[in-house]
DNA sequence: GATTGATTAAAACGATCGTATGAAAGAGGT
DNA sequence: ACCTCTTTCATACGATCGTTTTAATCAATC
């Protein structure tokens, strides 16, 4: 098809539009208009606009969280208990190397993805999906049996300062693989931090 | 004054409703409505609702960043290098001190911060003042002592990363305190680790 | 008490928001 | 050519957006 159907030209369009100005500020004909389609087509394809924003995250996680598991199984496949620098490029790693479709500059599909995870409306809220949560409970199950005295809270609090670190990438002069090593080091040393005495 | 004037008021709802929404998520009427002010009001005491989230950014994170530049003179003072450590409670450190005004719960007030640091619109964009950026000049200039092995870089990218786990949302099982120390161990490993090879 | 200046209130402005409607256009099979 | 199903279109709905205007209210000074 050289020329992509409605449908795919507005998730892309609608995809841009909301890493960029976020849930509220991306307007419905802003989308259309950028997709080359009439306003009516967001509620014909997809019914409203949260359910086609909640496609675009859709869209944009699954290959994420594919990887996230993909890699934790073939760590643990190899039998030994997997190392935290490990675990950790495993899990944070397929952040750095999500692109958009058919953008060659990595940078936009992550920033979509830290819009989604930091976006304050609340129809952004619940689209971190249920294999989204599975996955981080793998993870957890594995950094726990790789930093064994970690208590339950403080491990909890490490995963979501992961998360929040993979966040950083958009305002970095450090760009493109730079940022990913610099992600690996910083991440990998605070994971593996000894526990915290109180 | 038991009863604080409009501008206050206005000031205290506008942060309320920003940390929990974004600015595009937070419309005029739905401050005043909860200041219990007219329309009109904002538009009297600020010019406009950029104008208003302008104000209330500054007046949250004034506080923070001379909390931090009185660390680092603090720490300074002392003579010698300061540890990692010490200078990483110094700078992230206030962010977990800081509290919303009549608000128990410390949470709010870095979430504000974090929704500042991060909100899609472009009005939220400048807000960082000159405080903001030349205080963090500084603490680079202190880390580069401390670290001088790291590049500029890496740094940067570093210090970026101690602010976005800072944003850690604290509404899960390790509140309060804890979080802070968690965070302080958490950030205090990252910071420290030896510099990337790429 | 009248006068002045600061603040608040009610109402309306045009613009834009998300969504729904019904007709027009297109595609494919018979 | 005809019918059927899908998709696109122009258009309009009511609601809400940020802002402005004008009048009313208040506090303080003379």
């Amino acid at each position: 098809m050289a020329t992509p159907d409605t449908r795919t030209q507005l998730l892309d369009a609608a995809e841009r539009l909301f890493a960029e100005h976020g849930y509220s500020g991306t307007s419905v004909r802003a989308i259309t208009d950028r997709a080359g389609a009439n306003v009516a087509a967001v509620g014909y394809h997809f019914g409203s606009k949260a359910q086609l924003m909640a496609a675009v995250a859709r869209r944009a996680i699954e290959p994420i969280t594919a990887a996230q598991s993909a890699g934790l199984d073939r760590l643990l496949a190899e039998g030994a208990t997997p190392a935290v620098a490990e675990l950790v490029e495993a899990f944070a790693g397929p952040m750095f190397d999500a692109m958009p479709a058919g953008d060659p500059s990595g940078a936009r599909r992550s920033r979509l993805i830290v819009t989604i995870l930091t976006d304050p409306a609340e129809e952004t809220r619940a689209w971190s999906g249920p294999a989204e949560q599975s996955v981080q409970e793998r993870f957890a199950a594995a950094f726990r049996l790789t930093l064994p005295d970690l208590s339950g809270d403080e491990l909890f609090f490490r995963m979501r300062g992961v998360l929040a670190v993979t966040a950083v990438d958009r305002v970095s002069p450090a760009e493109g693989q730079a940022a990913r090593h610099f992600a690996m080091t910083f991440l990998s040393a605070a994971m593996g931090a000894p526990p915290t005495r109180i």
